[in-house]
DNA sequence: TTCCCACTCTGACATTTGTCATACCGAGCG
DNA sequence: CGCTCGGTATGACAAATGTCAGAGTGGGAA
């Protein structure tokens, strides 16, 4: 009798309960790769991986509750020997660059199909990085944010559409301030004005 | 030896190639459902659609090319016979009305389970109406857009934070009538600023 | 240490935006 | 026929926003 190496221990998580069970599913079909544990929100996602010791997470990057980002920095702590994986559907760049600060040895497109999942996924418990080429590609033609943090983070406040007095508020600065730090980002990311802005600077991640 | 009914024929499209693959694998499951074909964006969906005619089509809400309900508005002119059942992340209660309008049978947050998938698409088939629950709450409460069409279309091209100037001119309209509508909309939807009154709007599905 | 830069603030000014009154046209309705 | 409503426009005014100059602080790099 053969006996088969331990099989790669995951955990799923992602808010849509379609995608998770069909993933899980599939990736079953793998007889090298085992799913322990589901997860349908940050939290969850934390606990789950708390009970379960999983080798690899599988995280989706939006999650009620706290995003995979979120979750792989408090993982890194708590389980550093549980590799973190980030799938995703709107990969922006800033988030890749986000995620690889947080620890994160893979980041992929959702577009990716379950067969390649299931390599990356090895590659990963390997001990290996793996990061989707266009994604790569676009975080390094996108570069770095100009922003300071407190311009991003002013900019952050006006996503909404509030006005000054309220982002001043909450920022709590100056409302004469908060004007100065949008000015100087509409001027940095070369936009009409601070919505367009807020805009520019969400497609490249950087907020 | 006994025979059993003809399968119902379904397409999938979905431009997650990870979630339309993983859903293919676990319908296919149902012995009395065959995915028959499957697509990537709007238009590759009309193109199988028209070459493979199945009985039921399972569209994203969000696609390239052409979203879920414009390509349903298509089938439903070219194949009278073809069941549209929508499938969505994100629900916004003014999609739902849209897609129902386009002769749309069924309106699914991918929240459910690939087992409830599966009766659904079997209600749909059987000539049945499915709406998720909440979903149809929301939109009940959420009400009817109070917005006219030009309001809707200005606020529209207001939605990437253009100036007016600019928004006058690709809707081909004076300045000042375009401040009129931003205005009444602003008022309309109980927004601080137009930038506000686009993400309510949004949220709402009423553009 | 000196210099630069981010951070914070103020004041002033020009421009843009939001609001309102008013007006004309055309479609649909009682 | 007269009314109302949506669409279009203008002018005027107030408020918000964008821009700029200047100025003080503190931390880090040369």
């Amino acid at each position: 009798m053969t006996t088969s190496p331990a099989p790669v221990r995951l955990l799923l998580a992602d808010d849509e309960h379609l995608i998770r069970g069909a993933l899980a599913a599939l990736l079953s079909l793998e007889d090298d790769l085992l799913v322990v544990a589901e997860a349908a929100s940050g939290p969850e996602a934390l606990a789950m991986a708390r009970a379960h010791e999983p080798d690899v997470a599988v995280l989706d990057l939006q999650m009620p509750g706290a995003d995979g980002v979120r979750v792989a920095t408090s993982l890194r702590a708590e389980l550093p020997g549980c590799r973190v994986l980030i799938v995703t559907s709107h990969g922006r760049p800033g988030h890749l660059k986000r995620a690889l600060a947080a620890g994160v040895r893979g980041f992929v497109p959702k577009t990716v199909s379950a067969q390649r999942l299931a390599e990356i996924i090895r590659t990963v418990h390997a001990g290996n990085r793996y990061v989707d080429p266009e994604l790569a590609a676009d975080a390094i033609s996108a570069g770095d944010s100009p922003l300071t943090a407190r311009e991003a983070e002013v900019l952050e406040f006006a996503a909404d559409g509030a006005p000054v007095a309220e982002i001043a508020e909450r920022a709590a600065l100056s409302p004469g301030t908060v004007r100065n730090y949008l000015s100087s980002a509409v001027t940095k990311l070369e936009a009409e004005n601070r919505h367009a802005a807020v805009r520019l600077a969400r497609e490249r991640g950087w907020v």
